[in-house]
DNA sequence: TGACAGAATATGTAGCTACATAATACAAAC
DNA sequence: GTTTGTATTATGTAGCTACATATTCTGTCA
């Protein structure tokens, strides 16, 4: 690599980047047109573009075609999360990952659920509890409703054998997804299941999945004490 | 736009997603070459590239040079976490947003919070409790640690009158930032100041902020009973 | 003064080329 | 048979051009 080799568009990304940081750019300050930062850096035009669309998408920077680009007034953090499928997340921890299905059945779905799926009327739905395990502990529990409209082959699948999260991910990928967390105290029983006293402070992940405007399932994950949600960016 | 309009990347995009959700190609296997693609859809190997770039990052095919790009076998949930300053997030909901400071004194951070900070050795920093309210209820109580060796100019600023999260965002962009969500029980000083009885499940954001390896803070965000924190992509 | 049409402008996108880089496959040498 | 070097191949990146699109600015006319 010569010294003055080309320059990456994320190079320049981190050259605009540390402008703004440096404060050389203050907060609703507009910057240079593309082509001029593009003069400055000595590097092309769609080098810049790809720079400034990474800074929009992270947040730091607001572009409007014509307005030019500003300094984003008011900052927000972005993260990425990454939610693995439950076996994979345990045996990356290191740890034996276990299985067992509490309870399924078909029923019609309280209105919670039909709201989280965008349903205005109730659909039949399968019905899934059941408890994830890390080294014979309790990981989490989760209590899953599958749209039997979207997905009626689940009918015929052995959940005790497989979870349903992991034939859902298998076989039917999802186009949207939402997430949602927030925190429960322990019911008594999923306490009892958690192996934890009823009312402790429990971390939870809802999340629903469609495949285009069809549900697919939605279920809320349930984490035994001391989970932790991680991200990093 | 004529009816043969050129495609768009992300129309390719959704192209190729639908050929994989239809389970065209199943997981782990191999997809068409970027040319071969272009060559299909008509369209420049730049616009494959492109979506394929997309998606991959969200997560659903997987791409190594000379190896080709293959359907992720274990796919995993990729979503975007927005967390904006709490002042805005309160109006944007509609409410009255208020603050109060509750302590402020310099000293030695315990070493979780040296650990967070990726820290050595303990450095003075500014301790600072303060409570965001929302139409006059309690919304989140923030427990922050400022490096005073990163931010000297914390000092001599009244946090009184403005929050530290908005001083330092709007004073102290960073490069990056770490984010740990939990669940725990209320102690009771944290019920209090929250208005709700010791023990209840509490949703907690962890955030810690570098500018490069330099830590500028680490807070510890806890949210009112009910919080919760929703992404959608 | 106000409304509206059209010009100007900055970003967004697509296409092409050329070359860089990483991973694999294969063949030669020991 | 194993190792090592080289060729091949698929993606990654940069540069350029051309045109699309959204907004703002400006000038004209009522």
């Amino acid at each position: 690599m010569s010294p003055d080799a080309r320059l990456s568009w994320k190079d320049v990304r981190d050259e605009i980047r540390d402008a703004i940081l440096s404060g050389r750019y203050a907060p609703g300050d507009r910057l240079p047109r593309d082509a001029d930062f593009a003069a400055m850096l000595n590097c092309a035009r769609s080098t810049v573009q790809r720079a400034m669309q990474d800074l929009s998408d992270s947040g730091i920077v607001e572009r409007r075609r014509k307005g030019g680009t500003r300094v984003r007034p008011d900052p927000v953090t972005r993260a990425m999360l990454e939610i693995p499928v439950i076996r994979r997340e345990v045996e990356q921890k290191g740890g034996r990952y276990g299985y067992q299905l509490i309870r399924q059945a078909e029923a019609v779905p309280p209105a919670g659920i039909c709201a989280a799926c965008g349903l205005a009327a109730p659909a039949p739905m399968l019905r899934v509890e059941a408890l994830h395990l890390s080294d014979g502990q309790p990981y989490i529990l989760e209590d899953r409703w599958i749209s039997l409209d979207t997905v009626p082959e689940i009918r015929a699948v052995d959940l005790t054998a497989q979870s349903a999260n992991e034939w859902l991910v298998l076989n039917r990928p999802y186009s949207r997804c939402d997430l949602r967390l927030y925190a429960i105290p322990a019911e008594t029983g999923a306490a009892r299941l958690l192996g934890t006293a009823p009312g402790a402070a429990l971390f939870v992940i809802e999340r629903t999945t469609w495949i285009d405007t069809a549900p697919i399932t939605t279920v809320r994950a349930i984490a035994a004490p001391g989970y932790q949600l991680v991200t990093q960016s």
